[in-house]
DNA sequence: CTGAAAGCGCTAACAC
DNA sequence: GTGTTAGCGCTTTCAG
């Protein structure tokens, strides 16, 4: 408990709590000098931080406090090699004593930057397995904080694919966007570098090879190689395909994975492979009639959604997953994971992911101009009783 | 494409493609009147705010443009009634010619509100069904645009549930937070309710009546109710009940509504209710050791992921979820969707609640002292095939 | 109804 | 090493 002189008849810091405001260890030189310290500012105190949300401490406080100029401050925060180890010491002192953290709008509107990233946060559509981005958004935001970023989410206007960017940038609300759902091309990047915004895609430019924007994707058809593989050691020979539209580009190079699987062996692909809508009625349509038609013994789908949909084929039919027909998914969802007797799955690695775009993030916010690198990571198969 | 008086020598505004910067509709009156229209302040356009991330425009261009000064523009932005109708048009479009976004870190310094709402992103746990808080986020997303907010996201530290908090506050980068995650209490709510920090909770002060603060949350004993009695409905008497820890509040909450519905209709509960870890083979394990105990008829469960373990079981068993055994689970996650079969279960109102949460957001950033008030909302139930 | 002045809290340049 | 000066872009008094 630090007691500094209180003034006399005034509330007082009575909330006694919250002097541990601080992460900064031990209290260390600011200790209790005790009441009745009559040196010349009289440093009084802190006037409750908690209590009733007063405004918090200003820089003039610590300095005033540590009995040096505002400046002096900002250094120990920012430079503190410039500092001399006991001033130093001093003002981390006062910054703890006090609960000090400097106010964020202010530190934006001097330094120009926010340290916010921004993302679009599309809902995910029902009745679908999909939550890939949700499970990314998570390590996202842990591995920004490491570099001392936040994560700001905006809605997506369906409308308009680049109207939620534009706003934060023209208001300098965030110093970088991390651009994802490239299915279909990826207008919102041609946007963004048109701009001249940092930003970091999660998935490739398909679309446009000769994009300078640093991306980070994951090989979608290493993940289907990956599984095809697993399936063709495991004696399979007739492997369908369940994947999307032709016009889709992640859904062609997983496709394309499957594809040279099967060729690599001299196995034909012909009459195996079919592209429906990403939902659960397609996937179990497209089955029955690949079953019919094509008499496959295992299916590799291009999300884990179709691979339900196979599931709800095969139960129709009385015939066990992996046992009758084997079934491999793609994304390693809750479902996969939690489904009687388990859904094999690619997994990609978003937490990889997410660490090398804040890496790229980081590099893209010192780099005056952009440095084009794309960094491809590798998924891996998880196998479950389906496969 | 708008030409101001440019420099000569300058790069000028070549990129030329962004012109619909603006979100606000068809053009208007800002519209292209075609080169040589030497009208006083030559309304030219959208001048490629694009091109190379220069700086964007500010207060002072628009003013200049406007041929007002900044204060005006000020006004024009927050307080339109103030201005003469043909001032406030002329103003309005030099906002939209310059594509002008007031800054948000100097609005944010003056006024003490950074519209942002901050939120602890905590990870979903591997292997189990629950996904509840990454839906109700997307929801929050959107209903914080409604109010011109945004929303912050930072990770929880496992260590100090306070931590995340802490920081954002005393730095004031954020209006207000969304408490979440209250099954054991809510130490985050009594602190932040001691720093006097605004904040909405999205569950019940369940361990402090006494709270002060603004709450939203669904009613779990009204949802496992409706569950019970659907089941009671189709006939089943000996329905059993898998739910979490003694100490876990919603848990607790949960297990009364199908406890209630049962005494409701004059049958007993005893033995046929088991407490367990929020895991799938927790639920497998519970439901086979109450399955060979108790032998009930259908299952109540305090979640999917367990419901997902009673469907372990009947698979091992061979019998048939909703024939043989009725299945309820709560969540209504996506695997309850998308499971062959299906799974039916508790829906909660997630759209809903967050509706609630910013309309209280709201509230209680205009009110000076927190007004405690409680929104209960009724869940629903989707039936499918498990029972 | 519009303009002029002040300042939110901080940090980048320079003095000392 | 430390203090002084200035100003980021905006909104809030307060005069006209």
């Amino acid at each position: 408990m630090v007691r500094r002189p209180s003034r006399p008849g005034g509330p007082d810091d009575a909330s006694g709590a919250h002097d541990d405001a601080g992460p900064g260890g031990p209290a260390g030189p600011a200790g209790p000098t005790g009441p009745g310290t009559p040196s010349a500012p009289a440093p009084s105190v802190p006037s409750t931080p908690s209590g009733p949300s007063s405004t918090p401490p200003t820089l003039a406080d610590v300095a005033e406090l540590a009995g040096v100029s505002r400046q002096t401050v900002s250094n120990a925060l920012n430079n503190p090699d410039l500092l001399r180890a006991d001033t130093l010491e001093r003002v981390r002192a006062a910054v703890t004593q006090l609960g000090y953290s400097p106010n964020r709008a202010a530190r934006s509107l001097r330094t120009r930057s926010s340290r916010l990233v921004g993302m679009r946060f599309a809902p995910v559509p029902e009745g679908t397995a999909n939550a890939t981005m949700d499970r990314f958004v998570h390590s996202l935001v842990e591995e920004c904080r490491e570099v001392g970023h936040h994560v700001l989410l905006f809605p997506g206007d369906p409308e308009d694919p680049v109207a939620g960017y534009d706003e934060l940038l023209r208001s300098t609300a965030v110093d970088a966007f991390v651009a994802t759902d490239t299915w279909l091309g990826n207008p919102q990047a041609a946007w963004l570098e048109a701009q001249g915004a940092p930003f970091v895609a999660f998935g490739r430019p398909w679309d446009n090879p000769a994009a300078r924007h640093p991306w980070v994707d994951v090989d979608g058809a290493a993940g289907t190689r990956l599984a095809t593989d697993h399936l063709l050691d495991r004696g399979h020979e007739r492997i369908a395909w369940i994947g999307w539209r032709k016009d889709n580009f992640i859904g062609e190079d997983r496709r394309s994975g499957w594809a040279d699987a099967l060729h690599d062996r001299g196995l034909s692909t012909s009459g195996l492979a079919s592209r429906v809508e990403d939902l659960v009625p397609s996937g179990r349509e497209a089955s029955a009639v690949l079953l019919d038609e094509a008499a496959p013994t295992a299916f590799v789908c291009a999300s884990d959604t179709l691979a339900m949909g196979v599931l709800h084929t095969l139960a129709d039919r009385g015939l066990a997953a992996g046992r009758d027909v084997a079934v491999v998914g793609f994304d390693d969802s809750q479902v996969a994971q939690v489904v009687p007797g388990g859904l094999s799955s690619v997994r990609q690695p978003l937490e990889q992911v997410a660490v090398e775009v804040v890496r790229a993030l980081a590099e893209r916010l010192v780099a005056p101009r952009p440095t084009a690198t794309g960094v491809l990571l590798t998924p891996t198969l998880t196998v479950r009783g389906s496969s």
